[in-house]
DNA sequence: GTTAGCACTCTCAATGCGAGAGTGCTAAAT
DNA sequence: ATTTAGCACTCTCGCATTGAGAGTGCTAAC
């Protein structure tokens, strides 16, 4: 019964929401048939103004103030009432080529999708590192440096690479770091996390050692923050009007910038979003608090079973869902076909 | 004789701030003697402060208001008057103790020194990763993936590894590969950028593509922002009163989001300070007008030679210098001690 | 079912006022 | 010659009042 809204509900709904995207201000019954030239009077708006708000679509902050979309209200809009919508051609064009020549540096399209995001949507956004999601060894080096410190390089199928320090118990030359390294090389192609940690019993104690780092590494490039998180735009969400109070700001910015949070974020949404989805998070929706006045538009891209990666967009709960949405999807699409493009020339 | 101060101005003018850094509003000669339970009266008092006012060291936002400090007294302060503060010795402890955990991964010391700095300072802190000064080659790896993608993998004397992906004009199998990336790796052995560049002529086609890469990888290394930069505390600014208003957060914000701009404040303050001072950069100093009401606080660190960075905090002119000071200057010291650790152990 | 009309409500900006804090000056005190 | 007490003056800030304007909800007519 809830569901039952006529015609004319839904589009006053929708311009309601349109109106006040825009405006930032409670609209009211006469602005909307104005602005709009409606061709009904607007104590015909007022009547359905009501409705809409028992059902919980929409709010007046005080009597006789206009109206203000609720969570609920933009939700509805998002999932029921906004038709899909796609990027203008020229715009995916002048993206298209910037990423394009940026040739095949994955750092580069990070940075340039956070930016692209960010300058599309005028939100803040985030996109993480593509990381693979059953790695896989693909090749190891060991590089003496001063002392027994030693570089140990580790690089994964798909062309990640992780580095980290190693200290021996006793000193060993190039050579057998080579030796170690060539090894293990043509012994683990290929292999996964179990299976280079069953490789152990067949190195020497210096071999041993350095499969327990990779084993680690190796869990951590499974991690969805595994890699850099990229963002950009942070300056874009103070210029909104909502959080031109300085405690909501922080807020919003705290979430952006501690790991923690963006970790529970991505690997929740991540796991329930199907590919090629992009998942709309209206105001928390009811799980996450932390972002009550806020909404994230998140997508994965990427190739399942190779590697895959996460990116959105954050802003105020007024936020241009079409376009925003659009973007993400667009840009998503473009990461993935990198990724596809990386691993299977 | 602007310089001429007497004793006691010094003392009101430290006091001032002292007192404006705890309060953050004007303070008039009243609230100074009684807080303080100065020896002399507040008559005495305003009129050293009309004389402070006249050389431009304090400021009355109206008639009528107590003092507030300008940039030019925070200066004078921070140059002439604050003595050298030094971090109580257990905060020393804690801190080297956390930084003794995080191993030799310089990575984690990085994100552990912006954290410590903006805990200490409650500013936001910014952390380049140590860059070579003349980088060297150390070694080289080529790994085929699919196709005609080649993955690259160079290491720096000093540790550094840097990645980079190759397209070839021609196929070439994984022996080739590893055949030019071992010959090059012995002919270039601690050679420099020059040096590197001459050996194309012993090499084949493969061997000079990918020595152009070098060549441009180690250029970018030798940027002060060639490595990445860690930042820590964005949230911290914007609790301090000064950026209540959103503008004035957004300058800042901005200030630390853009590359560009950081890369000015660094390359001219990095190249500018002596290796051990810390440099304090006041409301600008007529050259930076986008710092007009921040200061921010710059160290370099590492080894002379080898390998530098360089650190700071950020936050309002009203600032706490000596903490911030001192943490900036222990941090600093922290990091070389790494620095010449992973070099010459 | 839709619309016109109207009384009512609530916010917001402007105004005025009084308290309080701080100054600058002058004249006395040390 | 410096320091201090005293005092008139200025300016901001918080508070209450007021009026305009926008918008509502209801009722009665279309």
């Amino acid at each position: 019964m809830a569901n039952w809204l006529s015609e004319r509900q839904k589009l006053i709904l929708a311009l309601v929401i349109r109106e006040y995207i825009d405006s930032v201000q409670p609209v009211g019954s006469k602005r909307l048939v104005d602005n709009y030239s409606l061709d009904f009077s607007s104590a015909t708006v007022r009547n359905d103004m009501v409705a809409l708000t028992e059902l919980g679509y929409l709010r007046q902050p005080h009597t006789s103030a206009g109206r203000v979309p609720t969570e609920v209200g933009y939700r509805y809009f998002v999932r029921q009432l906004m038709g899909q919508t796609e990027l203008p051609q020229n715009t995916k064009r002048t993206i298209s080529h910037q990423f394009y020549q940026a040739g095949q540096d994955v750092d580069r399209w990070m940075r340039l999708a956070a930016s692209v995001l960010a300058h599309q949507s005028q939100g803040a956004s985030l996109v993480t590192a593509p990381h693979t999601e059953k790695p896989r060894f693909k090749h190891l080096e060991l590089i003496a440096t001063q002392g027994r410190q030693v570089l140990m390089v580790l690089v994964l199928a798909g062309g990640q690479v992780r580095q980290q320090m190693l200290s021996l118990a006793e000193p060993a030359s190039q050579d057998q770091l080579s030796a170690t390294a060539a090894k293990l090389s043509s012994l683990g192609q290929s292999l996964d996390i179990e299976q280079i940690s069953a490789l152990a019993s067949q190195m020497d104690v210096l071999g041993q050692d350095v499969i327990k780092l990779i084993v680690d590494d190796m869990r951590q490039s499974g991690d969805v923050l595994g890699g850099e998180v990229y963002r950009d735009g942070l300056t874009n969400v103070l210029s909104e009007p909502e959080f031109a109070e300085v405690d909501v700001a922080r807020r919003a910015l705290r979430i952006l910038e501690e790991r923690s949070l963006l970790e529970d974020l991505l690997t929740s949404t991540v796991l329930t979003t199907n590919m090629d989805g992009v998942q709309v998070l209206i105001g928390g929706e009811d799980t996450w608090e932390e972002l009550s006045d806020c909404s994230v538009v998140l997508a994965r891209y990427g190739a399942p079973g190779y590697a895959t990666g996460a990116l959105g967009v954050f802003g105020p709960i007024r936020m241009a869902y079409g376009q925003t949405i659009s973007t993400v999807r667009f840009v998503a699409g473009l990461l993935s076909d990198l990724v596809v493009d990386l691993h299977a020339e």
